[in-house]
DNA sequence: GGGGTGACTTTAT
DNA sequence: CATAAAGCCACCC
């Protein structure tokens, strides 16, 4: 089906897929700063959009991978969200190698957040009560 | 067009 | 602070 609008930025043009999107502000990131899912999703028009970040990045293959700069992407609350493997470990020490350092396995995104001012996420759940 | 999936996030116990 | 459960989203079959 003719995927419907799903560019919520007037600016913004739908042909190339949310996962490109993803890709493109990826690779604005700075060298020495991270964002986080939910902040990425949350600039894309998707507040509640985290996941499928996760997404666009899992399926970045690798020649892809060396032009998205990926492992400046990190979970909530600057913590390295990639799945056990060689994950994390490789993620954490390209962090490091650009300056970021980490406090008890997390990152301090007040100061190496690109949106420190921004929410990881906004917080509009509830699963009850 | 329905359903499964997961590099998320939050709230509750 | 660790574990569990539940929403939310876009992509693919």
């Amino acid at each position: 089906m003719a995927r419907q609008n799903r560019a919520r930025r007037p600016d913004e043009t739908d042909e190339a897929g949310f996962f490109e999107e993803v890709y493109a502000l990826i690779a604005q990131i700075p060298r020495g700063r991270v964002v986080t899912y939910g902040q990425v999703a949350a600039l894309l028009g998707v507040p509640r959009g985290a996941r499928a970040v996760g997404w666009a990045l899992r399926v970045l293959d690798e020649s892809r991978a060396a032009t998205v700069p990926w492992h400046r992407v990190v979970g909530a609350g600057g913590r390295i969200s990639l799945r056990a493997g060689s994950g994390p470990t490789v993620q954490r020490r390209r962090l490091r190698a650009e300056g970021v350092r980490f406090r008890n396995g997390r990152i301090d995104l007040t100061r190496y957040g690109v949106l420190s001012s921004l929410p990881t996420s906004p917080r509009a759940q509830r699963p009850s009560s």
